[in-house]
DNA sequence: TAAAAAATTTAGACAAACCTAAATATTTTA
DNA sequence: TAAAATATTTAGGTTTGTCTAAATTTTTTA
């Protein structure tokens, strides 16, 4: 149907709209590790296919053709991450290469039936929301830790930042997705925070605390 | 590692090998669905890897490294195979395209975890074994139906042709794995054969006969 | 055992998806 | 608002894996 590279591309190009109305050609080439001139060339593409509206130099956006396409590889991409972590102990932080391989795998019965077996999870390992087989989903309303003031708390939702290192570290201090925080302190000389948890208490960095999703 | 093309190649000639002591050109390309001279050029490369043992006009073999990817690359298939039927209740006739596609999933680390959540299984749905991890397996000592008496007979334990009508075909007449047969006819005309199942008999032409494999 | 047939390889192209370097367009800055 | 900086596209290649047509080798047949 769609080459892998032809996938890979309007997975980006979703990713990158949801931070701006259109996406740039240097920003999908940051994104796919490829160079700028390689993207122009794949833009085109796409563009034959009415898959991206692209006007050259302008930028690009998704059609309706292509968000159903890059919707579907997510949702591909998050319940393989789901049964990696659930069916099979893989770690958080081990999942999202050997999705990045399986979301191309083309069945859609296969997928349905995935997601059947698993008894249709609506949320990934990492707190992203798993499209349904008709690609409707709802997010829940995150904001990072770090746009809390003290006093403040709740239950962390997602990562902005999903590198292994990341959620190690993550990992390491407690952090994980479900785990309830209050904002007990923040450090006047360099912003960090310090989180108050069931029973412990965790001072994160700024850096962090701006990757760190919590639902109010 | 290895390209998707290559991993098909290897895997081919493994399977061409068991029925020949080396494999042609012209094989490679009908089952391959390409042509003899894409063959030879792929031929090279794979020589040039030290995959193959291949001198023109005399026929590949796999070298030991060649034949380690290829039983790893059986290995994937039939454990998704198994996965397929026994986890999300496909038929044996619906699995074979998923697996080609899923057996090229890379990591190993995957696959033998997978093994452990199926529980080691020995067969696929196909009654084909799977390799264990270190890539050792056996065989059991199949033969046709074809192949026996009046009034002998066995167990079911593998097909000889894996195409869906075939196996369609099986599933219609409860001719599918671990069923016991015994054979009470043959039809002198057109040596088709009658068999004794369980509570019911069926008859089945020479060609299914061939194609059907039992232990005795 | 020499001609015919079949199998295989070589030669020359092509599409997909990349690349570098150069040209061009847009945006920023002074 | 014109120059400088940045972003993007175009031009021209490369690699992988495929193809057709032609050449060559092996096998079969008479
Ligand atoms: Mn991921
Ligand atoms: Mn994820
Ligand atoms: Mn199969
Ligand atoms: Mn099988």
């Amino acid at each position: 149907m769609n080459t892998l590279a032809e996938e890979n591309y309007l997975k980006s190009i979703y990713h990158l709209s949801l931070n701006a109305e259109s996406v740039s050609t240097n920003q999908m080439a940051a994104l796919l590790n490829t160079k700028a001139s390689s993207v122009t060339d794949m833009l085109k593409k796409l563009a034959e296919k009415e898959l991206i509206n692209y006007t050259p130099y302008q930028g690009v956006t998704l059609t309706a053709a292509g968000e159903k396409i890059a919707i579907n590889i997510i949702r591909k991409h998050r319940l393989w991450e789901f049964f990696l972590v659930e069916k099979l102990n893989f770690k958080w932080d081990e999942v999202h290469e050997m999705a990045e391989e399986m979301e191309h795998i083309s069945s859609n019965e296969l997928i349905d039936r995935l997601d059947k077996f698993m008894g249709f999870p609506k949320y990934d390992p990492h707190g992203d929301p798993i499209p349904d087989c008709d690609g409707k989903f709802k997010t829940h309303d995150l904001k990072p830790v770090s746009a809390i003031d003290v006093n403040a708390g709740g239950v962390i939702c997602g990562v902005r930042d999903h590198s292994p290192a990341f959620l190690q570290y993550l990992e390491k201090q407690g952090l994980t997705i479900g785990k309830q925080i209050c904002v007990t302190d923040i450090i006047e000389f360099d912003r960090s925070m310090v989180l108050q948890m069931e029973n412990k208490t965790v001072q994160i960095s700024r850096e962090v605390a701006n990757n760190l999703l919590i639902t109010l």
